[in-house]
DNA sequence: GTCTATAGCTAGATAGAC
DNA sequence: GTCTATCTAGCTATAGAC
């Protein structure tokens, strides 16, 4: 329990301890002084750092959105063909959500428990969803134009937007069904949208 | 204030108002103090009624989920082509969507709120989940047998499956965007699946 | 940065009188 | 069924000593 032998510095293990707290128990049932507790830091230490617990969570969806985006492009990176890349993000969920007890998505559960459309939180949940929504838009465009022929009756855009409908409807009932059944149809649906 | 102008016997007072608390505020958010307090009924009246908080939310539950079993069926009955029909969910969903402020649906919001999966709360939202999902999946059965030639390349299970993935999903991003984008495009989407 | 103490409030739930 | 009073516990957040 000593102080040092803890890893990073403080404001780190207070943000490390409650990104796992709020992804597990959500964000109303976790509690700033559970966090302080298992943080191992003292209160005037964590509130030096996160002056509310809004504030705490803005930083954990900030942290985590980071990751995804990183994972995601290391993902699309790792691919050769437009093809490949274009499924390399769907692809990559299902893993994560198994490694991940089925919990779901960290924005898709913050939004449902934070009513006001305009709350920081929400507006941080929104923009994650905005870049991927952004991110698939030019993995489909260079799709489109790898082969414009193939892919003649295809629509960018249209298929940006179907291509999210389906990731959030697979993570939301993975969630529900608590199976992966969700993802694993809408990775084979991806699939036939490009065939 | 009187007690006798109050409609409805005091179960049926405090059910209607934890279930617009539940849904508007979220579960955790909403503490029973305040349900007491806004149904104007004591305190002991409530738990001879609802022994802990979590039988309060599960009738809301329930009740929902009856409405919406009965909204569903109705709505499916007032058409006349098998197409019509397949179609009566989630054509319904968008109006109710809108009507409710974009709040999203209240097992998805429930959900994310409850992370045991084992929960009566969480096994409550699956239960609708499947519900619906045999609903559609009798409904595409019905579609397909109207006119097997037309669609012999399609398979009942497998067009359930998509629709309750659009269905989710369009539910889920609509309330993340807090724009009716995603559910105008699943009602889109779930039209050419039949095509 | 650390610690303890505590304010001020609200939660869920119970008890007793009527 | 009604009411008020209250218990225990937890919460977010602040203050003061080191």
């Amino acid at each position: 329990m000593s102080k040092t032998t803890d890893k990073g510095n403080p404001r780190d293990r207070i943000l490390d301890t409650a990104s796992a707290l709020f992804y597990k128990q959500g964000y109303q049932a976790t509690g700033i002084n559970e966090v302080i507790k298992e943080s191992g830091v003292a209160k005037a230490t964590f509130y030096s750092h996160f002056p509310a617990k809004e504030d705490l969570c803005l930083a954990y969806l900030e942290k985590h959105s980071q990751a995804e985006k990183d994972t995601f492009k290391a993902q699309v990176s790792s691919k050769r063909s437009a093809k490949a890349r274009f499924l390399a993000p769907i692809e990559a969920i299902q893993p994560w959500l198994e490694s991940n007890e089925l919990r779901g998505c960290e924005y898709l559960n913050t939004v449902a428990e934070v009513p006001d459309p305009d709350s920081p939180l929400r507006q941080k949940g929104k923009a994650h969803y905005e870049w991927l929504h952004s991110f698939l838009e030019d993995l489909a465009t260079e799709l489109l134009d790898s082969d414009p022929t193939h892919y003649s009756d295809l629509n960018a855009k249209k298929l940006a937007n179907d291509y999210m409908v389906y990731l959030a409807g697979a993570i939301a009932l993975t969630e529900v069904y608590h199976d992966t059944w969700p993802i694993k149809h809408a990775i084979k649906q991806v699939k036939q949208l490009i065939d």
